[in-house]
RNA sequence: GCGGGCGUGGCGAAAUUGGUAGACGCGCCAGAUUUAGGUUCUGGUAUCGCAAGAUGUGGGGGUUCGAGUCCCUUCGCCCGCACCA
């Protein structure tokens, strides 16, 4: 333990708490004493404790501040609690945006990345994070990716990595792949070309294969949010149902796929994807199937564009044989039947499926009723919608009567008696691929030789490190095009072979960061022993954006690695938080602008710009021509507010305040945490991140909110101060009062409700500034300072320091070892003593009908008798009832007396 | 299109198993302190009403002695969708 030795000067002599030196000063201390340097020999229960690492973009925004100081605050608690904590910090440093820094300012992705990770590091320690930073890692060294580069060649072997041919977004003019948000409304974002769907040879791992024990993992994940669960669930979407094929007129068949086979006998067409081999080969002899095929690819891969575009339809004048009725069905090629799922072909019900019913209006197919709510109305009209929900099935032979369900599995008996199809599993989940065509990323460790096909590097000349001599001038990969990189010799052969130039998914990069953390050898991922030590993680906070594929993946990945027997645990994270964003209310004004470059003599220069609004369109006056509006947004710190009403602070034109929405830049309304810890130091803007609003709810930042925040840093200051070590008397309400807030904080704490904690503390902070003297509100006072040491960790060493350590030490040191140690962070959390806990006397609720006509005061634990004869006796009960008879008398213990008459 | 979520004062919100709706904070109002502003302290603040009282948890309906909480229905807003991290 260190030495702090605080002279008293230094602590701000002005009655007031001066977080431009305290901040500093704590940070320091705990640096010097290694205080949050994580033991994985102690003998302590241990607790894991993680946020998401953050991408280093170049600054901390508010976000990354209020996830942080919630772990931040888990963390403290559990050292409180008696737990040996690793609480650990890394950067995901691979990815897109540093390769867009290089091609906007001309600058290597490495260095922008490290600059920034410096930058960043710098302001989480301001903030005061209690972090483990010896074990900091970021997934750009070849130190981190070397690992996962070994673990990518084990899952190789394991028969868990392949290649198959799969569709990207490609832009026809830069040439090169485009990431989905790349591609705004079709279209190339620095190009503006026209995106197409094309194939290219990528790397796969098989997810798939632990789908069903993805799926069902999930229900031992009780301590994830029910939401998440079910968006994974839903992700994973196992779906049970019947594959049989179709005879074609022209001899061929088709395998469909369906969920629905009790809606069979309502089929009336068949659909192929766009890529079905049915499709390609009759491209092959027609140029209008080819160039159907061609105007399907146009457009961006992702699920929503797919699914909202406009159904297109091929007729292929083949037909094909229902294998029920013997019915001829015409067989469409059809763009929204997707060849990445079940089968790549349908049937299609139109009466039962909204995207067949949409399909079947446009191609005038027949629609027919096959569910009815009810036998009677089996031949009801639609209403211009498919009716995709439960019922009676009629118009359907053998089925007819039966329940959906009931039917299902006719359906599926009758199929695999009569040998033409069979019920099959299918799932929604893909397998992830995960090549990316870029340089900044984890170089795909495998080398291509024309003689032995696709070999592994071998491990012993592991990492496979990306070149630094790249330039981004000109599109495409940059690893692709480097003169000698890509050029090796194949390590089985030695024979002249090509290196990977694809490089992996930075989700790769953060699903198995938490086990680095745990465990740091050089020559290996990690240790398992002492994985197993941490793992799992017990608090894992972070965005609700990674509900679905950060954790799926990480699922999957630590999954694969129990598979291969390197690690224990299945599940990474036994408990998992999603916080909610921080927002910002929006300033805006609309400018109106010339369209028409001023031209010298073409109007007089000194006439003055002036437009009126025609309809909803402004003109500009001089030219008569339109004029172009555009949006403009002002940020926090060039508003002044007054009322309901916002000015900018320059020249003081009102603006619109518009939604309080996720602080971004684009919108300008994002707010800079160093310039608020600047002004207010750090334990304000923790506070403020864990009051008010639940943590799983959005928080909107306000500047009168982070000044409550200061203020209330100040109003603890002056409690603390007022700490009189001798004080004597009992105040047995205000004992009652303490040990209930430290019962409740800590309940809190352990739920992550910050909010509800903060607000106990102002409230016991409000009783003991009332309160006398006496040794109880000392003790109180010593409570409240052990319960915001996590929140507001400067102020509480500051104070323990000053007020209480010094006095406390020689008193109590001795049989009180423990609490009095010189560092609160070091301190443990208060014992709560259980008599303390529950009040001797209770407010019960006087009801007549429901409603509430008066309030007493009785005994805990009173009988009902006693309550009753309380609440008759009251004259505001009496006056409601107005002599009516009284019918019934219901008594709740220690809540209330209802009379019904 | 598919999937998920959220609606309670001027604002952020709280409310064991259904049992006093609005704790706590912000803001606002009034007063005290201060040379002034800020700070600090005291009191008030759901709505209507002088009051008694009535109304009130997005809207409508239901169950119950009693509903923010349970059921049905309806409206509004937000988020995710596989190459953003």
């Amino acid at each position: 333990m260190t030495d702090i030795r605080i002279d008293p000067s230094v602590i701000d002599g002005r009655g007031r708490f001066d977080p431009s030196t305290a901040d500093g000063r704590w940070q320091r201390a705990w640096d010097a004493a290694g205080t949050f340097t994580a033991d994985s020999d102690s003998t302590k229960p241990k607790s894991y404790i993680l946020e998401m690492f953050p991408y280093p973009s170049g600054r901390i925004h508010m976000g990354h501040v209020r996830n942080y100081t919630m772990g931040d605050v888990l963390a403290r608690y559990q050292r409180m609690r008696g737990f040996e904590v690793l609480h650990p910090m890394g950067w995901d440093a691979f990815g897109m945006p540093a390769e867009n820094a290089a091609m906007e300012k001309g600058v290597h992705p490495g260095g922008w990345t490290r600059q920034n990770i410096a930058q960043m590091k710098a302001q989480l320690q301001r903030i005061g994070f209690a972090l483990d930073w010896s074990r900091e890692i970021a997934t750009c060294d070849p130190e981190y990716y070397g690992h996962e580069q070994a673990l990518f060649a084990d899952l190789y072997e394991a028969g868990l990595v392949y290649r198959k041919e799969s569709t990207v977004n490609w832009d026809p003019v830069d040439m090169t792949v485009l990431a989905n948000e790349q591609v705004i409304d079709g279209k190339g974002w620095r190009s503006g070309a026209e995106v197409e769907k094309r194939k290219l040879n990528q790397w796969f791992l098989k997810i798939t294969d632990f789908a069903e024990d993805l799926l069902a993992g999930l229900e031992s994940l009780e301590d994830w949010p029910e939401k998440v669960r079910l968006m994974q669930e839903n992700w994973i979407g196992k779906s049970q149902g019947l594959e049989f094929s179709f005879d074609l007129s022209n001899g061929d068949r088709i395998p469909v796929y369906t969920t629905r086979p009790d809606t069979i006998f309502g089929a009336s067409f068949v659909a192929v994807a766009a890529d079905h081999p049915v499709a390609q080969a009759l491209a092959m002899n027609n140029c209008d199937v080819a160039s159907f095929i061609a105007r399907c690819k146009k457009g961006g891969t992702t699920a929503a564009e797919l699914e909202t575009a406009e159904k297109l339809g091929f007729d292929t004048e083949i037909s094909a044989r229902h294998p029920l009725t013997g019915a001829d069905l015409p067989v469409y090629i059809a763009n929204f039947v997707l060849m990445d799922y079940g089968t790549g072909a349908i049937m299609g019900v139109p009466g039962h499926d909204q995207r067949d019913f949409d399909f079947a209006t446009k191609y005038a197919l027949p629609i027919t009723r096959v569910v009815a709510n009810d036998p009677a109305r089996a031949d009801d009209p639609f209403k211009g919608e498919a009716e995709a929900g439960d019922g009676v099935i009629v118009n359907s032979g053998f089925l007819n009567g039966m329940s959906v369900d009931d039917a299902i599995q006719a359906v599926i008996t009758r199929a695999e008696g009569e040998g033409w199809g069979t019920g099959r599993t299918v799932w929604r989940l893909r397998d992830w691929g995960v090549s990316r065509q870029r340089y900044w990323g984890t170089p795909i460790p495998f080398i291509h030789c024309e003689a032995c096909g696709v070999v592994p590097v071998p491990k012993d000349q592991l990492p496979v490190t990306l070149p630094d001599d790249v330039s981004f001038d000109i599109p495409g990969n940059p690893l692709e095009r480097h003169p000698t990189w890509k050029h090796v010799d194949c390590p089985k052969c030695g024979c002249a072979a090509l290196r990977e130039t694809d490089t992996l998914d930075t989700f790769v990069d953060s699903s198995w960061y938490f086990l680095r953390f745990a465990s740091q050898p050089a020559d290996r991922p990690f240790d398992p022993e002492e994985v197993a030590k941490w793992m799992p993680v017990q608090h894992y906070i972070g965005g609700i954006e990674h509900a679905i594929l950060h954790l799926l993946y990480a699922r999957f990945w630590t999954r694969a690695l129990a598979h291969m027997g390197q690690i224990a645990v299945k599940e990474p994270f036994a408990a998992l938080f999603t916080q909610g964003m921080v927002t910002h209310e929006t300033y805006s004004a609309i400018e109106i602008s010339r369209v028409r470059p001023f031209v010298p003599g073409q109007y007089q220069d000194s006439e003055p710009l002036e437009f009126k609004k025609v309809g909803d369109q402004w003109i500009d006056v001089s030219t008569g021509e339109p004029a172009r509006e555009r949006v403009v947004y002002f940020s926090p710190d060039q508003i002044r507010r007054e009322g309901n009403k916002a000015f900018i602070k320059f020249s003081g034109e009102e603006v619109d305040i518009g939604r309080v929405i996720k602080m971004s830049k684009s919108k300008k309304n994002v707010v800079d945490p160093d310039a608020i810890i600047a002004r207010h130091g750090a334990d304000a803007v923790r506070w403020f991140m864990l009051s008010d609003s639940p943590p799983e709810r959005d928080l909107p930042w306000s500047d009168a909110g982070i000044e409550g925040c200061a203020r209330f840093v100040q109003r603890l200051w002056r409690l603390f101060n007022a700490y009189d070590a001798g004080a004597t008397g009992e105040d047995k309400s205000l004992d009652r009062k303490a040990h209930q807030t430290i019962a409740a904080v800590a309940a809190d704490i352990e739920a992550l409700g910050f909010n509800k904690a903060v607000a106990r503390i102002y409230e016991l902070t409000g009783a003991a500034e009332k309160s006398a003297p006496s040794a109880s509100r000392s003790a109180a006072i010593r409570a409240l300072v052990h319960m915001v040491a996590p929140m507001m960790p400067h102020l509480a060493e500051e104070v323990w320091a000053k007020f209480i350590y010094p006095t406390e030490k020689s008193k109590f040191i001795s049989t009180m070892r423990d609490e009095y140690s010189e560092l609160i962070a070091d301190a443990p959390w208060p014992a709560v003593d259980p008599a303390l806990l529950v009040d001797d006397e209770v407010t019960i609720a006087l009801q007549h009908m429901g409603k509430l006509r008066d309030t007493i005061t009785a005994p805990k634990g009173a009988s009902k008798d006693t309550l009753e004869a309380l609440a008759l006796a009251s004259a505001n009960l009496q006056r409601s009832i107005d002599g009516a008879a009284v019918r019934k008398v219901i008594v709740v213990p220690d809540r209330l007396v209802n009379i019904v008459t």
